[in-house]
DNA sequence: GGCGAATTATTTTTT
DNA sequence: ATAATTCGCC
């Protein structure tokens, strides 16, 4: 006789079960939210994640078809993140979720309807500086070269254009109130805004702001759109909303009354860092005023952080003028004090954080347990130095991502003509790889070829060759031949194949010619083309690698750092959102440096710098550190004296523990001069 | 008009 | 200190 085994499927008795055992009283309220609009306003460490989780389990439990639901998150590696905890609770049914950042979702979406807003569905995305690039035309086009040192810059007014977007504000406007020294230009600034959408719209090219944008309009201006829209998310998850600028807002609670009305948004006003991208901490504040009838929940207890931590965070961010007051409660055991330390100088204080580092290790908290949180992503340039020179492995999350570099561009933008041949950013940059074609004669080529109905062909035309100089005519046909052999390998459904297309071509001679290490950034571009198998389209490849926004360089990787092994967390406080460590340092805490002196020029500047330093203590859970040296080298008036960080001295001294550094015996022969 | 050299301001943070 | 922009020569 066989042994009888029952499957148990997880119905609701299970779940009920185990929304009592994981979750507290007030998260259990919150997810288990009743349909509408619903704000739940939750500290740092107070299991946000955990009840956007177990909500969306909740409603799927309840019926809800889990691809009739949206959920927005800050980042793909958020999103990822909670789809694999869901599936931890319901099983497969969790893939089906709609889950990724606005940028994400929009990208899907406009996929779909392209042609409704004009584009075609084949449209490629520019990153920041595909962006610059084509402002830098479109200044040329609105007779704003660079003539004259103090006219508006490509990446300025890129800036410019964006932030006007993003707040949905005239740019007049803000070249008034911001650029008060663009004074007879400001009608040229406008001019060449408005000739960077024709190019864009040209090109069959979209921007970051477009994703959004023409989303937002595919909604606004098409009543069918918007209902299909609104049929399509019954119920809507808004992650982060503190961080969301008024576009996005605007987005999803039109989604949301077009449809069933169930929103729910979740964040925390104290962590909103990115003003400077038009996020606005009233777009969560101001919740309940807009949704008149919203419920709103709160997450106040920190299950992270040690009371002493937390007595330190909830002191800190009390000091802010704007934002709801708050006070934490500490669900721990009590820890240490945060330790505050003065070094000489930058160089010792390196020297203490690896030292440190090497004590945490010794005491049993791998590297990978600790993090250095820092302002700038400049401020880590030298502990990655001392970092290496001592062979302590770590991982670097700020500076240049793996797609921003320079070759891999190169490579991409001849993939790009291929499925979008009308991408003239892409041009942009093939054209003057050309030895004898520079900016003019690359800008001549591509008015002729994109008026045609195919540029990459019109590239073969005899008009296109009359404007290439007779000495560049070979390298000119090795380069519609390389094009020729990329298109064989179709690169639409197998980008793979054409990197390695472009690797057997005319580029391995380019890249040696012009870039330093070629050698490595060849070995990067065959990276790049192992990281493409998984994929069989193109246009999915190229809009994951820019909107992952979390891929950094393959060879960040510290000196001796095993891809698997433990690594000490290099990381800006911004890409540090969300994430927690047993122990975090916290680095150059001195005055103009964090906050910086441009911080606090602006209006309300302060309280956001301090909302960043809120958001870096908060994410330690057992020891936080804060170092300053009281000596730095700026670029101006080499060493100055520095003084400690108003984020340190505003807080009762009481809450943490002040360490020294005993100095060594200067005549001891312990270590050699430091270069 | 292309390309190397000198000059000059410098974006903090990112989708 | 770097990177990008402008200048000046080929």
């Amino acid at each position: 006789m066989s042994r009888k085994i029952r499957l148990q499927k997880p119905g609701s008795d299970r779940l009920r079960e185990r929304f009592e055992r994981e979750l507290n009283e007030a998260q259990r309220l919150a997810a288990t939210a009743p349909d509408g609009f619903n704000l739940i306003l939750a500290g740092p460490g107070s299991g946000k994640t955990r009840v956007i989780t177990y909500r969306v389990a909740y409603l799927i439990a309840r019926g809800v078809a889990p691809e009739s639901i949206l959920l927005v998150t800050f980042t793909r590696r958020a999103a990822r993140e909670m789809i694999s905890r869901l599936e931890g609770i319901i099983g497969p049914k969790a893939m089906k979720v709609w889950a990724g950042t606005f940028h994400h979702v929009g990208n899907r979406i406009l996929r779909k309807s392209a042609r409704a807003v004009g584009y075609d569905p084949n449209f490629t995305i520019l990153d920041g500086e595909d962006q610059r690039d084509l402002v830098k035309l479109a200044l040329e086009d609105a007779g704003l070269v660079g003539t004259g040192r103090y006219a508006p810059k490509p990446a300025t007014v890129q800036h410019l254009i964006s932030f006007a977007f993003n707040v949905k504000r005239p740019l007049a406007e803000l070249i008034a109130e911001r650029h008060p020294d663009w004074i007879g230009w400001a009608e040229q600034v406008e001019a060449a805004a408005a000739a960077y959408e024709r190019r864009k719209r040209a090109s069959n090219c979209m921007d970051y702001d477009d994703l959004l944008g023409l989303w937002s309009r595919l909604i606004t201006e098409n009543e069918e759109q918007r209902s299909a829209l609104g049929r399509m998310f019954r119920h809507l998850l808004v992650d982060e909303m503190q961080d969301t600028n008024l576009v996005q807002v605007e987005l999803v609670e039109a989604i949301a009354r077009a449809g069933e009305g169930n929103l729910t948004a979740v964040g925390d006003d104290a962590q909103s860092i990115y003003k400077f991208r038009g996020a606005h901490y009233d777009n969560i504040l101001k919740f309940p005023e807009r949704n008149p009838g919203s419920q709103v929940f709160r997450l106040e207890t920190n299950y992270r952080s040690t009371p002493e931590i937390v007595a330190f965070t909830n002191a800190s961010i009390s000091k802010n003028a704007s934002g709801f007051p708050k006070t934490l409660v500490s669900a721990r055991e009590g820890g240490p004090r945060p330790v505050v330390v003065a070094t000489a100088d930058a160089y010792e204080e390196a020297d203490l954080i690896c030292q440190q580092v090497l004590d945490w290790r010794e005491e049993g908290i791998g590297l990978s347990r600790v993090a250095v949180l820092y302002r700038n992503h400049h401020d880590s340039i030298l502990l990655q130095g001392e970092l290496a020179q001592r062979g302590i492995p770590y991982t670097v999350r700020s500076g240049m991502r793996f797609f921003e570099q320079a070759h891999i561009k190169d490579v991409m933008a001849y993939l790009r003509v291929q499925a979008n041949p009308k991408d003239e950013p892409a041009w942009a940059r093939l054209l003057p790889l050309l030895p004898g074609i520079g900016p003019a004669k690359s800008s001549a080529i591509r008015a002729n070829i994109m008026a045609s109905e195919n540029p990459i062909v019109a590239l073969e035309s005899p008009e296109a060759m009359k404007l290439v100089p007779v000495k560049s005519k070979g390298e000119f046909a090795a380069f519609v031949a390389d094009l020729r052999s990329i298109r064989k390998a179709e690169p639409e459904s197998n980008p793979s194949a054409a990197i390695l297309a472009v690797l057997k071509g005319g580029y391995p001679g380019v890249a040696k010619a012009r870039y330093e290490h070629p050698d490595q950034r060849l070995a990067d571009v065959e990276q790049l083309s192992v990281l493409a198998a998984r994929y069989d389209s193109l246009d999915k490849f190229v809009a994951d690698m820019l909107l992952a926004g979390d891929v950094y360089g393959m060879d960040s990787l510290g000196e001796g750092a095993e891809p698997d092994g433990e690594q000490l967390v290099l990381s800006t406080i911004h890409q540090a959102k969300g994430l927690e460590w047993f122990r975090v340092i916290v680095p150059r805490l001195v005055e103009h440096g964090f906050p910086g002196d441009r911080a606090l020029a602006e209006s309300g500047g302060e309280d956001e710098e301090r909302r960043v330093f809120y958001v870096a203590v908060t994410r330690a859970m057992d020891e936080l550190w804060l170092t300053y040296p009281l000596m730095v080298t700026r670029p101006g008036q080499g060493s100055i004296l520095t003084s400690p960080s108003r984020f340190v001295t505003e807080v009762d001294p009481a809450l943490y523990e002040v360490a020294d550094i005993e100095s060594e015996n200067d005549l001891a022969w312990t270590e050699g001069p430091r270069a």
